[in-house]
RNA sequence: GGCCCCGUGGUGUAACGGUCAGCACGCGAGGUUUUCAUCCUCGUAGCGCGAGUUCGACUCUCGCCGGGGCUACCA
């Protein structure tokens, strides 16, 4: 597993714990996003904390679909979702459940509040409430009528006082009830409404830990009113900060790769994914930036997350990444290098599979080291498997007056060296350089142009045994011929 | 406007009244090297502002400023 540095860490130091962290109680979280379209980082960061917890805790974690909004709610969306997460491959023990599909159950207790004149119908439209809102900054009360009046949603009604929300990390907030509308709990239709059915659900799935976006901070005082006027405890919560786009903005669809699926087709790996994901809100107490997902499960704890909204950087995820993948195995390197070609480039993925598995596994070890992600992989190493492509400007780069005599030597040596591995290839090599007295650059360079097209590849040596000498002298005599 | 949350370098974070404010990414300069990358060394940059509490504040309190969220018969 990779990790910072083998740097020596401290001695175990003994510490006592407070009896709660300690403890192995088990918790049970939900992960509940809307179908409202792709899952973002944010969303995938809420996921992974909620995993992390439920694993840690040796308890158990339940997808649960937010679909109370039937128009925006799509199949399709429910599917995007599910695939995100699985990419990301966070398992969950139940669901995906259907919070539209439990209308029933919320109908039921609907009805316990109705009964117990703790909610009641009322006519009130959102202008109405906005006239006298304008007027006072008190809360909505409405008007009350009839059951059954057609059209009248149902409104929570909020008792007098505070509202106290104890949150995991930021600890309890207090929100004053005179200032609180009495919220619409279920549309003029009989459906429920999402502050409404949140609330019974994680009540009726006995969830011990809810841990959701700090946009939800807002709407915990209802959630807690609902459960309360039912006789109910509410369960903890924890309000995670924001991430922000680089604008500073809640994250969105607008901005950039913020996507899962976007981050998946960038070639990236789900694990190095995961570590930079925690690592956005929450530090490890020894300050580790690599952390495998086992580690972070023993290690995550909602106290050490922060509180200040953080902002997405792409470029500490590609390093995480490219310490990920030079830890792969090459099985696993392998198999997600392969399906994200085929992905990104069906034509490439023919090519790269009609070469023989000995070449694909030396093409794919020879360019591991200098990849930060999957799809740094093939540009590395398609001179393998395709003709080079002609990158005129490293031509003109390296292919000076002297150069001629140099590969003509080169391909001589390469003729003869045997075996045609990199040290023997490096031995045969060599020679030219003090015979022509030209420094490394000069001679190795040119090479690389000949064989790979550019200017880039991986050792020269290597790259060299891996296209093996028939191709590599023909490459450099064409190279020659050019040049005359 | 109202309610609520947040504020350590460009970015992510550590510190939980006493440290030269640590670590990582990034960036810069060297070194290793056949290119690039890796790797190694060094460097760069920060406690939003102002009061107060205290022998002593990044750490506690208040105010200000700044950012954000919510304010739907959306979630």
């Amino acid at each position: 597993m990779p990790r910072s540095r083998a740097r020596a860490r401290p001695p175990p130091v003994e510490t006592w714990a407070p009896i709660s962290t300690v403890s192995s109680e088990k918790k049970k979280l939900r992960f509940a996003p809307s179908p409202t379209g792709a899952l973002h980082i944010g969303g995938a960061r809420t996921a992974l904390y909620n995993w992390l917890l439920a694993r840690g805790s040796g308890g158990s974690l339940v997808l649960r679909i937010e679909d109370t909004d039937r128009e925006r709610s799509t199949g399709e969306n429910v599917e995007q979702i599910l695939d995100a997460l699985r990419w990301l491959e966070l398992d969950w023990d139940e669901g995906p459940l259907s919070q539209h599909e439990r209308a029933d159950r919320h109908g039921e207790r609907l009805r316990e509040l109705l009964d117990a004149d703790k909610a009641y119908h009322s006519l009130a439209t959102a202008e109405t409430v906005k006239a006298q809102k304008a007027q006072s900054n008190l809360g909505f009360r409405g008007e009350p009528v009839a059951p059954g009046t057609e059209g009248a949603a149902v409104r929570l009604r909020v008792p007098e006082g505070t509202t106290i929300v104890h949150d995991e990390i930021r600890g309890d907030i207090s929100f004053d009830n005179s200032v609180h509308d009495d919220p619409v709990i279920a549309r003029g239709d009989g459906s429920v409404l999402y502050n409404f059915a949140v609330a019974i659900d994680d009540l009726d799935m006995g969830i011990t830990d809810v841990v959701r976006g700090d946009d939800h901070l807002s709407n915990t005082p209802k959630q807690v009113i609902v459960m309360e006027q039912l006789g109910e405890t509410p369960p903890r919560y924890a309000h995670l900060p924001l991430l922000h786009g680089p604008d500073g903005k809640k994250l969105s669809k607008r901005h950039g790769a913020a996507s899962v699926q976007e981050l998946a087709s960038a070639g990236y790996l789900p694990a190095a994914v995961r570590n930079y994901l925690a690592l956005l809100g929450w530090g490890a107490a020894d300050d580790q930036t690599l952390l495998s997902t086992d580690e972070l499960v023993r290690q995550f704890s909602i106290e050490r997350v922060g509180r200040s909204s953080a902002i997405f950087d792409e470029k500490k995820l590609r390093w995480i990444n490219g310490r990920y993948m030079r830890e792969l195995p090459l099985e696993e390197y392998e198999r997600r290098f392969a399906e994200q070609l085929s992905r990104a480039d069906p034509a490439a993925a023919e090519a790269f599979a009609a070469g023989d598995a000995e070449r694909r596994r030396a093409a794919l070890q020879i360019a591991q080291e200098k990849a930060q992600t999957l799809d740094d992989v093939w540009p590395l190493v398609r001179f393998l498997f395709e003709d080079p492509p002609n990158d005129e400007k490293a031509w003109r780069k390296v292919m000076k007056d002297g150069t001629r005599p140099l590969l003509e030597d080169a391909a001589a040596a390469l003729r003869e060296a045997d075996p045609f591995e990199p040290a023997s290839i490096e031995a045969s090599l060599a020679p030219i350089l003090a015979a022509r007295g030209v420094k490394p650059g000069q001679l190795y360079q040119p090479i690389r142009v000949a064989i790979s097209g550019g200017a880039v590849s991986p050792g020269i040596f290597e790259s060299l045994a891996v296209l093996g000498r028939d191709s590599a002298v023909s490459r450099i005599d064409r190279a020659v011929t050019r040049l005359r």
